[in-house]
DNA sequence: TGTTTATATTATGGTGCCTAATTAAATAGA
DNA sequence: TCTATTTAATTAGGCACCATAATATAAACA
């Protein structure tokens, strides 16, 4: 999350751009608008989320759960489709279990697996939120024309197929 | 930070418009994509940073005091201009007086008040971080061209101004 | 002078991650 | 069959980043 909600100034970037020489100060400049623009824009989910009484990281795992036919994973499961680690999953189902949002089941195939499967309350608390972010999202996104809004992802896409560059 | 590496399936967008009638599944799935993309690029950064011994908390704070003429700033003012508590601030002074990379001196003014100044390991630390940094953001961004930078910074800048949809 | 305001810190706690160690169960191989 | 390895999940412990509330101190104001 970014840390600076003044962006530079032409006068900062100028300062900058004398003590290293060569830097694209247009470059810098982008990339920390960029980054800024990235920062709200997750914090604006944050305050939607947080009217339901969610955070990001529950709310993806509720997602996560919602997308299974029958609204049940495993914790490895989760873990690979969240990108972080088992011990981490255990956190936020013993969060979501605490608020009766899923319930641990135990595998009967495999006595070591759970399952973690999405509660009636779970998916109650799921039908309040989803059509506030629905709208929500739909309004936001209709602030850009479709082929704007096309042309910005394809840029997205780019950089992040370029991010071995910034190794 | 969105938690998802596994975007929405087609399908699961299917289902998700299913029992949300009126979902504008585009919306919600570019909306999805663009904060993967986001945090997939601010992820790219912690990397660099973090080869430099560097977190994006430390870092943003080295830059503020790095903008200031006299590398000079105050809790308040950084405060401030980073967009968290003052006691936030005193945190993250805390851990970069520790590395020895700020001072804090009494103000000789106000007698409430500290100055964090940057130490010359401090500068040091920016010196040998920003060189880096600078090759790295200007590859990356160079695998835009211009009018596609431009018009992507455009849609974000229109998208943060329409956050207010949001609410 | 006495009250209000401003500065910074401490105390405390929540969220989001991690690694390493542990427990338990399944599986593969001699 | 029995042992060794692998797999699943958790626990323990810790760090980074943030907040709110309470506190101490000092300045400003009336």
């Amino acid at each position: 999350m970014l840390l600076l909600k003044e962006l530079p100034t032409a006068k900062s970037l100028e300062k900058f751009a004398a003590r290293y020489p060569g830097t694209n100060v247009r470059a810098i400049s982008d990339f920390v608008s960029m980054l800024r623009a990235c920062a709200d824009i997750s914090q604006a989910l944050d305050r939607l989320l947080a009217k339901h009484g969610l955070l990001q990281g529950r709310w993806w795992m509720l997602v996560l759960l919602m997308r299974q036919d029958d609204l049940t994973s495993s914790p490895t499961d989760l873990a690979a489709k969240a990108g972080v680690t088992k011990a981490s999953i255990t956190g936020f189902i013993d969060g979501l279990e605490r608020e009766g949002l899923v319930i641990r089941l135990p595998d009967p195939t495999d006595r070591r697996k759970y399952l973690i499967r999405l509660t009636a309350a779970g998916l109650q608390k799921l039908d309040e939120t989803i059509p506030d972010y629905n709208s929500k999202v739909d309004a936001l996104m209709s602030s850009l024309g479709e082929p704007e809004r096309d042309e910005m992802l394809r840029s997205l896409k780019t950089l992040v197929e370029n991010l071995e560059l910034m190794r």
